[in-house]
DNA sequence: CTCTTATATTGACACTCATCGATTTCCGCG
DNA sequence: CGCGGAAATCGATGAGTGTCAATATAAGAG
């Protein structure tokens, strides 16, 4: 019984991965993934970006990505954390792992 | 190299699916696959259906159900014969094989 | 050719949504 | 408290889209 059990969940999941934006930042926190990975100090927030990193890396104003992790956060695909004034992003890759699994046996 | 290794083709193929109607009839088209694979006599459209009998299976008109056929056939998910004055709908196995791998990849 | 049936196309409508500028909220710091 | 920077929210706008009724096209039957 994966998270995207139900046909609202994996709704809110393809919808969010339907748009090239949010691919494109799905794939800018899976570089910095693996960035951190390669680097031998584990800095804490390795494998996360803010919402500054990602404006940095995807061609869109603050809002818009503001606006765009607000949706990939609800479709539980990345989760974010506070810390201080910023709040950093990563991946959920069980989350998004998941989602292709239901794919391929739902589809 | 798949054929969804351009970002056009994997956009029309996400943008397919993340309709529910349009999962919905894929979702017809592969039970009535498993029907014909379950009975005996092999008809040589037992693993498609016609326009008129998805219109039976999912709640929507006549044109809407033309609409989403084209939609998926565009993207590569869905194949259609003519015969008669009937168009036979199957599922692309491979092509949606296909997309679900392309998207663990590259997601 | 005409009738009937199956599908496609058109036109319209409501609704969603991606995007941005402007503003607001949040938070650490002095 | 007040300041500055980071992110969220608001309001607007333009593009896209799912849906249907009406109409058109296609193709077999008689």
């Amino acid at each position: 019984m994966s998270m995207f059990s139900s046909e609202a969940a994996l709704d809110r999941a393809l919808r969010a991965i339907a748009d090239p934006s949010r691919r494109r930042i799905l794939q800018a926190l899976k570089e910095c993934e693996v960035e951190a990975k390669a680097s031998a100090p584990r800095r804490t927030e390795g494998v996360s970006l803010c919402a500054g990193d990602i404006e940095e890396r995807v061609p869109l104003s603050q809002p818009t990505i503001s606006h765009h992790m607000a949706i990939l956060t609800k479709a539980g695909l990345v989760e974010a954390t506070r810390k201080g004034q910023w709040r950093w992003y990563r991946r959920n890759e069980k989350a998004i792992r998941g989602m292709v699994k239901t794919l391929r046996g739902e589809l």
